[in-house]
DNA sequence: AAGATAGTCGTTTTT
DNA sequence: CGACTATCTT
């Protein structure tokens, strides 16, 4: 067997990792060290050099993005579609788990995924149910609490409320939460993965089956599996697979979601013989990129160790600029992305990453101001939106009438004169007679349990969508696709919606024929609207638009995990924002925020930028930051600030409410700066060395001027730039 | 059933 | 501040 094109470009470490005997096997990667590179050969090694059956091979990932990746990056260097090798998310394998032992799992075939919208919603009907105040009992906490016992592997009998009433309480909702699902045939996402490990454990000869079949697993990210996955991998492990753990303790930034990064340590003494191989050469990024990563990370406790090294050039060094308010700062961004494109370089390879949604719209408005086109990640996904879950909610009518999620969603969408009395009585009536809302309306619609108004609109309800089903049922899913949205008045409803909005909505119902076009059922056990629904719970579909267009691009430093970009930008590197006030008490989660900082550092490639504002409209008010703790933790010889030497061209505007010190007369040599106008074209009065106070800050001096801000020495709390408009009374 | 209005709340979000 | 929700109004 010729093993170089598996083997060659492969540095001494990935060669190890790649070429280990079978067994159980850590791989530390560091970020840029080739990691999925590393995985992907490694299938291929066990394939081609050991013979391995790809039937006999599992890949687990965290992303349906990581899932396609990885098979396809396989097939590119094996040659062929490895057929029968397993390769998908951690809830998609236990999805399909379920889907093939559903009797076993006491679920009804057809079960449905909820998404965390549809589990609110669930949960404020329950709670409701159980004659519970919504102010005491939030929804959105209850799905927390929910959310986060599942995660850790917990039933409602196994938590320990210590008989705190309020822990009573959410247990109660929880148990009442599970008893709807169940009777809906309906599962979210934490449930995905305790069904399947419980399937597991309640049916050995079941287990025995995978555990056979699946003597080699792999697991990408390990650092963000959370109790439930780490459980159902140890289980199906058993004592003879062996499993190859993929991960970076020092890119575990989803703690907040349940992620355990102990879970890289425990790996070590709970599998068999781990043999640890750390890839730390990194192909990404300059020296100095790197020495600033390093530096910032080594600042956490409990590593597990590891250094990125590289092989390449010191790069340019880190640049530092400090905006006096968020707009400058946008603004700074902007020019230095125009300076970048000047050069000839695209925009696509140029990303903005900051720590919190809110900061986008100052990023924007300075790239619109300057017609630079952008995109930003993140948002609303796909099949998350209103109308398309709207739209998808009649398709899974059509298969199962009895989806009460499903039924109540459009039982008035578009509206059709049925209104919330009507459908509290069509629920009760169900809850009372154990059957589905569906059914209860078409009793209710006969035995006359309605009003006559509403009977009619029921029956209307009820007889389009047999029709739909008659209608479509030799139909390819796009033609269903198309019916449905035709036919429900979908489109006239959000036609008339006014604004933008209703035209967008418009276009993403055509946008979702389009996807039922491209879709290719894979499963013969199902329909393909079944398995397409299905699809569309567990992928929530990167829909972005635009993809050809050179574009900035804008994300969260969440979101940016795993990509890389050229020239990077970390906008809001302040304490407050990054690291965020509500995790910066906390030593643990502060860690958690210095591993986002590292994952920001490592997203660049060839240059990086960091900047901060010192002054921030946050929830309305102005808010003075100082530099974040981790810039102060990169040396300083890696750092260059940036201090704009430009011309001032720009009126300064300190409010015209200083008229009456319009005559107080400049100081010598000062006539230059300090005869600048304001916008409304009155002098603002004051120039430099004048004292001045303000309101929070006390009495100070001013130090300079600047484009449009200002700075001022105070007394109390030291030099400050503060902007035009800030409040300041000349003394 | 749409529109207006008052009140709330405010990190990050793989599935 | 401003986006989103719940509630009230016509």
């Amino acid at each position: 067997m010729d093993v170089s094109p598996i083997l060659d470009q492969l540095n001494d470490a990935q060669r190890q990792a790649v070429s280990a005997p079978a067994g159980n096997q850590l791989i530390l990667a560091g970020a840029g060290s080739g990691k999925t590179r590393v995985l992907v050969h490694r299938i291929a090694w066990l394939i081609q050099v050991e013979r391995i059956s790809p039937f006999s091979i599992m890949a687990v990932t965290f992303t349906n993005k990581a899932a396609r990746e990885m098979r396809g990056r396989i097939e590119e260097l094996l040659g062929l579609n490895p057929r029968g090798m397993w390769v998908g998310t951690f809830h998609g394998i236990a999805h399909r788990l379920l889907k093939a032992h559903w009797q076993e799992a006491k679920l009804p075939q057809n079960f449905q995924i909820l998404d965390s919208d549809d589990q609110l919603r669930l949960i404020k009907r329950v709670s409701q149910g159980l004659q519970l105040d919504e102010e005491r009992w939030p929804a959105k906490q209850t799905q927390w609490f929910i959310n986060h016992n599942k995660d850790e592997g917990l039933r409602p009998d196994y938590i320990q409320t210590h008989g705190d009433p309020h822990q009573e309480t959410l247990v109660r909702i929880y148990r009442a939460y599970e008893e709807a699902c169940q009777r809906g045939g309906m599962v979210d996402f934490g449930e995905l993965l305790l069904r399947a490990h419980e399937l597991w454990l309640n049916n050995p000869r079941l287990l025995q089956h995978y555990q056979d079949r699946f003597p080699f697993v792999l697991v990408d990210e390990f650092q963000d599996t959370n109790t439930i996955q780490y459980a159902w991998l140890r289980v199906l492990a058993g004592d003879r697979c062996a499993v190859t753990a993929v991960g970076d303790d020092d890119q575990s930034i989803y703690g907040w979601r349940g992620a355990k990064i102990e879970n890289i340590q425990r790996y070590s003494q709970d599998f068999q013989g781990v043999e640890t191989v750390r890839l730390e050469q990194n192909y990404r990024s300059t020296r100095t990129i790197l020495d600033a990563a390093n530096a910032v990370i080594e600042n956490n406790f409990g590593r597990l160790g590891k250094t990125l090294r590289t092989d390449g050039d010191d790069g340019e060094k880190i640049s530092l600029y400090a905006g006096f308010n968020e707009q400058d700062e946008a603004r700074f961004i902007v020019e230095r992305i125009e300076e970048w494109q000047r050069k000839g370089k695209s925009l696509e390879s140029c990303a903005i990453l900051y720590r919190s949604n809110a900061q986008s719209r100052i990023l924007e408005e300075a790239l619109l101001r300057e017609s630079v086109p952008y995109r930003i990640y993140g948002g609303q996904r796909f099949y998350e939106r209103l109308e398309i879950k709207n739209a998808l909610a009649y398709m899974r009518l059509i298969i199962n009438r009895n989806d009460d999620a499903a039924f109540e969603r459009v039982i008035n969408t578009p509206t059709r004169g049925i209104g919330s009395k009507t459908v509290d009585g069509i629920r009760l009536f169900a809850r009372e007679q154990g059957c589905s809302m569906w059914d209860a309306s078409e009793q209710m619609v006969s035995n006359k349990g309605l009003s006559a108004r509403a009977a009619n609109s029921v029956a209307a309800f009820c007889a389009l969508l047999n029709e739909l089903d008659n209608q479509t049922q030799e139909l390819s899913l796009e033609k269903i696709a198309s019916a449905v949205i035709n036919s429900s008045g979908l489109i006239e409803f959000h036609e008339k919606e006014k604004g933008e909005k209703g035209q967008a909505r418009v276009e993403n119902l055509q946008e979702l024929i389009n996807a039922c076009r491209a879709f290719n059922p894979e499963n013969d056990d199902l329909s393909p609207m079944e398995e397409f629904l299905d699809g569309a719970a567990l992928d929530a579909g990167e829909a972005q638009a635009d993809e050809f267009e050179d574009a900035v691009q804008l994300m969260t430093l969440h979101t940016a995990k795993g990509l890389e970009f050229p020239l990077v930008f970390m906008a809001g590197v302040e304490e407050g924002l990054f690291p965020h006030r509500m995790s910066a008490e906390e030593p643990g989660r502060l860690e958690e925020e210095r591993r986002l900082c590292y994952v920001g550092i490592t997203r660049a490639m060839e240059k990086l930028y960091i900047s901060y504002a010192e002054s921030r409209r946050m929830y309305g008010s102005e808010t003075f930051n100082n530099v974040s703790r981790f810039v102060k933790e990169i040396p300083d010889a890696l750092i260059e600030e940036v201090r704009l030497k430009t011309a001032i061209t720009r009126p300064v505007s300190f409010g015209s409410s200083y008229g009456d010190s319009a005559q107080s007369r400049p100081r010598l040599g000062q006539r230059k700066l300090a005869g600048r106008l304001s916008d409304d074209g009155g002098d603002t009065g004051l120039s430099l060395g004048q004292r001045v106070l303000h309101p929070s800050f006390g009495e100070g001096t001013i130090l300079h001027f600047e484009g449009n801000k200002i700075q001022i020495n105070f007394d109390d709390v030291g030099s400050k730039w503060l902007i035009a408009g800030a409040k300041l009374d000349p003394l």
